[in-house]
DNA sequence: CATGAATGAGACTTCATTCAT
DNA sequence: CATGAATGAAGTCTCATTCAT
């Protein structure tokens, strides 16, 4: 379905590096050429036009992230095994490739209206996953149904995805500090959520979540 | 500190439908002074650059948001009370004003990663606010300190702007499609997410959040 | 109709010379902003594309062509005398102003076919003004109606159109020599019609249109 | 002298409708070799560049005109019959391939003022052919000499000129409409010279040729 | 204070041409 | 001879910002 050559995945290896560098908006095709190692007339054989080039960087990722997500899940047993995986497996991913997440995460939902629209669809697909396990476990009475599935889901993944934000944010990369020149960021005042391990987030996850859900033994 | 006078509320004002209806990469300066009734050369009469007026924007509606918040929380007593009265603040918000909820949620976190850094700040003063709650609530014992309260306040928030993205995405307005012609958007399929009462999600967040933060009676 | 202000008028008189010289496809925007001594954006704020400006500048050019003829028919008496004051005006014209009429002969026809078929509603004023004089003669007798009178204007225009032609080729102007490098054109062979006095052109043409070739049995 | 190959021929061939559905400077190399059948690169081993494409094009059909033109002539006795049998034999040719008759009257002449002034070369050889006999027709008597015959020759080539111009831009055919979207051209206003039968024009230019629009005192 | 015409740097994209296979 | 992927120079147009009025 989607074509493959070495040259057009450097291009999009080339994007992801340059899109978590600069943002979309910010970033010049020059820039992902020369990144890329090819000439800018080069892209345009691969890609119809830049927001074609992101949107493709974003399908081809979140392929990746929902086969990684759904196999965690499918070598899980219950649903809270099923449910921690899927925690796991994505915070996981966060850890060991942060530069594609934090485009996944920070530059490519965020370009256009249009862009978040399109990439509703993709997570719509891990949503429904995510929704999946939580029916199951509901549907066992394991875990109330005082929150349809559905938005349960949602919720979990707001969590995970504001933890994932703020680990990648708190981590330092010589970034671009912005378009203009005026103001500079406040001064970095700690809140308690930089520069933690984001591994620990996968059991701060599990263990709001999981109590949440979990039907309380004796009321 | 912040300097007031009705034209350059008037211009934020403009600024906050036009970066709504655009988004801020695609937003002109012109724009934002024909919506506000003004010449281009006006808006720099008050703010440094287009950057300038997006931060102001923001700041601007953080101290509001903060103050609400704040106020909710602090006619609260006891700590579930304080974070049920934080959650429906924050809800009530979104659904009362979803414009500025938008720019809010949407716009202004996702422009540069400079803006995000610098909402980081903003951000950071409602974060501690829940935190504290939250802290409370573990101290007295009610709840669980499984979770570090910062980062409980952070999950939680995650929950929150989740929800509420998916609720604003949800809506419809006449919004633009994006800046090329190529590829259109996947026709949308419905993931339980959308079109939902946003009102509702208070309970949501509040069952699945407090049920998780609550000891168990019998372990 | 037509806006007006000085500026405007610069550009096109900028963009006559330019054309005239390089060709409307290789004439840059930029030359023609150097040319009328602005900068390169401003003539997007009087001209939405270079093809307008190309059909801004036909229009004028065609406006004063227009008139001009009309005004020369107009205050002549017969028919004869009304197709001889077209022919001189027009000559006239090209001698005159010999850059606007290369123009106008050369460059403005020749764009694209949507330009030509633009240009076929204002050709079509002159030649139905044309074709009026000559219906005229036809109606009064004193001119044979063996050719249709919109078909004999095309023709009276085509001899008018080639002979300002060649007369503007034949001038001498240091001018491009090609897109790319390979071929020079072939040395100047004079075939008799390059370097004559263009103001005799009109003699001919009457000459040629009102009596033919063939010589008059009684004279 | 000149090349000849049939992979050379059909790259000509597919250049000619090429330039005259999209004109010279719109039409794109990859458009002539996928009309050709050939690689884009294979082009460049048969001409230089595109200029030298335009120009061997040009050659080539000029050659035929010329041949055409030339027999025709030659066959006909009086200086009348030969200008008659010129006439016909060019408006023939329009009426038989207008595709190459497009491609020379509108797209090759115009495309830039070098290749303008090349075919003026090329052009020469017609029109000295057709002065030849004017000049035949003067030195017998038969016709007048009020008009140097080089400068008759060109008048009567611009009628031909223009009578076929008018015929093929009155022509349907699924061109272009420009390289911007702006403007649209004036709906079609019937001036007379559109969709008549090209094929009769030639009697009219032998008619205005040779007896002018007075009408003979003594016939 | 306000205006809005003017600026000009810079971006995306096209396409004639080349050259390794 | 033929291919067609790759090149990269160059052009049109946009838009944040300035400044004379």
């Amino acid at each position: 379905m989607t074509p493959h050559s070495p040259k057009r995945d450097r291009i999009l290896d080339a994007a992801e590096r340059v899109f978590a560098q600069r943002g979309f908006f910010t970033a010049k095709v020059a820039d992902i050429a020369k990144e890329a190692g090819v000439a800018d007339g080069t892209i345009y054989l691969y890609f119809k036009s830049k927001d074609d080039l992101l949107i493709s960087l974003f399908e081809s990722r979140m392929e990746r992230v929902n086969a990684l997500l759904g196999a965690a899940v499918a070598a899980a047993k219950t649903p809270h095994e099923k449910l921690m995986a899927f925690v796991r497996a994505y915070i996981g991913m966060i850890a060991d490739q942060p530069t594609a997440a934090e485009v996944l995460t920070i530059e490519l939902r965020q370009s256009t209206k249009f862009m978040r629209e399109y990439s509703a669809q993709r997570f719509g697909e891990l949503l429904r996953l995510l929704a999946g396990v939580i029916a199951e476990g509901q549907a066992s009475g394991e875990w109330s149904d005082a929150v349809p599935a559905p938005h349960a889901a949602r919720m979990i993944w707001g969590m995970l995805d504001e933890m994932a934000l703020a680990w990648l944010l708190g981590r330092d990369h010589g970034g671009r500090s912005s378009s203009g020149r005026g103001r500079k960021p406040p001064p970095s005042v700690d809140d308690g959520g930089r520069k933690f391990d984001i591994v620990r987030a996968a059991d701060w996850v599990g263990a709001l979540v999981t109590q949440g859900l979990e039907r309380r033994s004796h009321v």
